[in-house]
DNA sequence: TTGATGACAGACG
DNA sequence: CCGTCTGCCATCA
């Protein structure tokens, strides 16, 4: 069923969206208010899939870091975006300040 | 159809 | 506090 991942992709998107600015938030927080508490790997799926229309930058893991995707650059793309929103890395640790 | 993989999370040691 | 294992679930070969 197609249509069914359809939703859920344009719910994680509604919900990524939904981030206020300088805001940092989990997969798994994002994918419980998409209505999809064991779905946190499919958010980052949908993010992966190149979603520009989408704040994929202010969507970290659970540890409070930016995920390795293996494409350099990406990563540190993210964090000076995060920091150009008011976001606050631990420099030693990388973690943002929630 | 089965098996393996993955921008993760939570539990365990 | 940190590294490792397991569980969840959709997508790819």
């Amino acid at each position: 069923m197609k249509a069914d991942m359809q939703a859920m992709r344009d719910a994680i998107l509604a919900v990524v969206a939904a981030i206020p600015y300088g805001t940092t938030m989990s997969y798994g927080a994002v994918a419980r208010a998409a209505g999809y508490p064991r779905h946190a790997r499919m958010v980052g799926r949908v993010l992966a899939h190149c979603d520009v229309d989408v704040p994929w930058h202010r969507v970290v893991n659970a540890k409070g870091q930016i995920s390795p995707r293996g494409l350099d650059g990406s990563d540190d793309l993210q964090r000076v975006l995060l920091e150009a929103e008011g976001v606050l890395f631990g420099a030693e640790s990388g973690k943002v300040q929630r």
